[in-house]
DNA sequence: TAATTTTGTTTAAACGATTAAACACATGCC
DNA sequence: GGCATGTGTTTAATCGTTTAAACAAAATTA
């Protein structure tokens, strides 16, 4: 690699000190400085195609701009899209971000942990997996500022952004019924993450609500670790029930996309047969015959929430922000029109 | 922030010069460390917790273990997969990844770069936008290590991996004629790029080869300014000729996307009335009535080949590598079986 | 004119690691 | 006993910034 142009070089070239060109080209003590050298400065800094070295500047201001940002799997759309707001949000204020996938390890999240802090990020933001509240603690205990996105613990204290899953399930749910569905089932992830544990509460909830007994058998919770055989398997079941449920909310985009591809090869007519609604909005819903009823999560401002947030508390060392942002229902073909 | 236990820390505890600390931890001239010194060092590094400091390591031996990584959009599904791919198999050989959009903007391309290079990353896989080769020719210049993937400059000296696009549109072709499909349209974006050109030159190749005359008007080119207007467009002016495609090649998921989301909308019949071949695996492709045949992109391979090659040139500075890797394709119920 | 203030710039230490070179002491060899 | 060699550790410079403090010269004030 090319030698980069150094501070010094530029003093040598200029003929004055280092210090002096650190001050001009940081606008630093502008007023004493006089203005034919500053702007000599300035030229040969052009001129020499001077770029600061980051490294060393953190190394001694102790603040590198980076963000480290930890999601399940940056390959699933949801943390896609969301890494690339937050990248946006992170650029304006001038950070860049690095990124992890933690894969709902939780060693995998230690280690990317140790890995973000060993660069010294200035902060993170994390959308944590199970299990994972202890190192939440370390990194409360360490001072370290972070933001928790999508998912959250409540008994842990720090800022978090969510969407209100427990009003979205309950609207999803209130919709069904104006619809004239009658027994509603639920596929969720078995887990105890608050978020999805909202989801199920926010339908058992507009059930009791609108004075329809829930049947316990109705709600079916798959285990992540085959994903597409436990939904096959639990739909499997949802059906052969003596009396089948009329319609389906899926607690997720990846449950739903192995729901939809299994309901369509069982035959199964959307929405006469049986209706659908998913959380998240996937480009895979549109291709559906019947495309799907879905809850949209406010991404953008979720993913520029969570990064204002922690760029406050990095910047000025705020306090605590919670938010449960509505979700919207788009409604489309795979439920029919309320009655 | 808690303040961080550093080298001079262990050091003072154990009574002993930080250079015998560092040179322990390091497991540098072992032959010569008293072993119950070192243990002892070892033990405390642990006990106090401590963790190398990158950023001053980085000063020092300007190498910064970070990798660049530059897509056109980590939102979109194929820059997301490839980025989980280029994490892991960078976080195998220790190095982490920033990442940035080029948003296939050049001043966005070049503001990327630029800020990846202050942070000294010490190498680059870039997935390049249109009319950047200047850039790339900077970097060749500078001596910074960089692959491309995906698209590639075939004016420009540097490593790439990539797909045969030729031969996988001119496979896809010959797979179209053989299952009995006459005349054959394409979908491609306007553009330059080599390896979409690649896809367009595969497709008349295969049409020559098999002496089946090409017509111009069934080559449509789609600015990238409002892709579903103007694939929608696309799509009715094919359909819309005297003798219109009974199949068409869709260069891009996304194009495929908002072309299949159009042809369903237009009841037209798949495979009857028109086949369909996509490039690029999508998850919708299995919602839809008659799945995508789809050209499968060696993601894989294709990750962990850039990042091997770069890091190869980071460590080895290794000579220029350039792969063009097959893609398969998937046959499915978008396309008839062959005759 | 001397003291004080202002203006413009430099000095030097620091951030936390790495590493060549120096050093001190022990051991082996003739 | 003297010299070379080996063993174990320290010294000190360095990477490229930032920044408090010192300094020198000019301008102002008394």
């Amino acid at each position: 690699m090319v030698k980069r142009v150094s501070l010094k070089d530029i003093a040598r070239e200029v003929g004055v000190s280092s210090a002096l060109v650190s001050y001009v080209l940081n606008d630093k003590k502008t007023g004493r400085i006089n203005k034919v050298v500053a702007q000599k400065i300035k030229d040969t800094a052009k001129l020499l195609n001077y770029h600061t070295n980051q490294i060393a500047r953190s190394l001694k201001t102790n603040k590198t701009n980076t963000i480290g940002l930890i999601v399940a799997d940056i390959s699933n759309p949801f943390s896609a899209t969301m890494a690339r707001i937050i990248e946006d949000e992170a650029a304006k204020k001038n950070y860049t971000v690095i990124f992890g996938s933690s894969d709902e390890n939780p060693f995998q999240s230690e280690k990317l942990i140790e890995t973000f802090m060993n660069r010294y990020v200035d902060g993170l933001i994390i959308a944590p997996r199970e299990n994972t509240e202890y190192l939440l603690h370390d990194l409360v205990k360490q001072e370290i500022p972070f933001v928790l996105f999508d998912r959250y613990f409540p008994s842990i204290n720090t800022s978090y952004v969510a969407m209100d899953n427990f009003k979205a399930s309950f609207d999803a749910v209130k919709y069904l019924i104006k619809c004239g569905y009658k027994k509603i089932g639920i596929v969720n992830y078995q887990s105890t993450l608050q978020h999805l544990n909202d989801r199920t509460n926010g339908y058992l909830k507009a059930l009791e609500t609108l004075h329809i007994l829930p049947a316990n058998n109705l709600v079916k919770e798959v285990a992540i670790d085959n994903i597409p055989v436990h939904v096959e398997n639990a739909i499997n079941e949802l059906m052969a029930m003596s009396e089948p449920p009329d319609a389906i909310l899926f607690a997720s985009g990846e449950i739903a996309l192995h729901g939809v591809k299994h309901i369509k090869q069982q035959n199964i007519k959307v929405p006469s047969e049986l209706a659908l609604i998913s959380f998240d909005e996937m480009a895979a819903w549109d291709l559906f015959y019947a495309p799907l009823t879905y809850i949209k999560q406010p991404l953008q401002k979720m993913g520029q929430l969570a990064t204002k947030i922690l760029i406050e508390s990095i910047e000025d060392n705020s306090r605590i922000q919670r938010y449960h942002l509505p979700g919207s229902l788009v409604t489309r073909q795979s439920t029919k029109l309320p009655l």
